[in-house]
DNA sequence: CCTAACCCTTGCATCAATGCAAGGGTTGCT
DNA sequence: AGCAACCCTTGCATTGATGCAAGGGTTAGG
């Protein structure tokens, strides 16, 4: 017989270890949104990160990448138009969409989070052993195709989490 | 001389891997929240794992771990307790401070939610070559263990420091 | 043209989270 | 005792997110 045993236990093992890596990435990743000067909500900055990624919008499809009524999308883009970071104005080619970019600033608050977020990454990163470095990298890349197109979710494709929110110290 | 142009570019491949396997991670965390039926917010979720994983707890120091004002605490907490699922008693030792722990409903909650996320990190990883898999799981403890301790977010941090089925108890 | 289909916004209502300040309890120290 | 120090709760106010339904705009197809 083989060791079904050994395997499990194996596997079991990495588990244990992806979920302490998840549990580093986490922390990172709000704390990242945390130093985000001026303070926009987790809901805000996702639908920055959407805008950011998927180029100009209009307001359904981007309740519908947020899985939200529409109605929600534009009060939402009410707030982040308030503040300034964001863009909404008429498609003068068919005025039933309008468009939805984002402002310079708005552009400029999703990279600070995420230069913050690559630079703690790498911070870390550079606290490991070299070799470990290259195999993590491979590893990793396997593992992310493994995971697939995750959910319309993301507030990391660009940004950020949906976990917990930014209050880290007070 | 070395190359440090090289290494340096190194450095950010594997930095984009990481972030890569973190949106994964966060997907994988969203959903498992999202799947818990009876459905609890993501703060108060957020209270149960603070419960469950630094045993019995008083109001202030719940709200400190979570950085924010006390009177937040209670309230979260009163709607947990209302749904059933923490329970709120007073410490006879010391009537000052009371007493926070999950309910068995509450417990099962998070035991569901931990075990769904294992549940679908292994399904990930079953799918990786089983070479990269070594790889991944060394590597990835000494990301974790450069990573040190995360800030009080947890969200992640139930089961699975150490416990090998910490998570199936219920 | 005119209507159906679609889009965006607004008003109404609700719920969760959050902070501040006031108030009543309990304990410990003097 | 009595007071100071803490702790927990509540009332008040605000902000954000959310859904539903109604209403006005715009475009494509008859």
């Amino acid at each position: 017989m083989k060791e079904p045993q050994a395997a499990a236990e194996e596997l079991h093992e990495l588990t244990d270890a992806v979920l302490a890596a998840a549990r580093v990435l986490v922390g990172v990743a709000a704390q990242s949104i945390a130093a985000a000067e001026g303070s926009v909500g987790v809901n805000q900055f996702r639908v920055m990160v959407i805008i950011a990624s998927r180029g100009p919008l209009h307001s359904a499809a981007l309740a519908e990448a947020m899985g939200v009524h529409p109605s929600n999308a534009t009060r939402t883009c009410d707030r982040l138009v308030a503040t300034g970071l964001l863009d909404r104005r008429d498609n003068p080619a068919d005025r039933r969409h309008l468009q939805l970019t984002l402002t310079r600033k708005g552009q400029r608050l999703v990279d600070g989070v995420m230069q913050r977020r690559r630079a703690a990454i790498n911070k870390l990163l550079v606290r490991m052993p070299q070799a470990d470095r290259h195999r993590l990298t491979e590893a990793l890349n396997q593992f992310a195709a493994a995971g697939g197109e995750p959910p319309e979710q993301d507030l990391w494709s660009v940004g950020w989490t949906t976990g917990p929110d930014a209050a880290a110290q007070s």
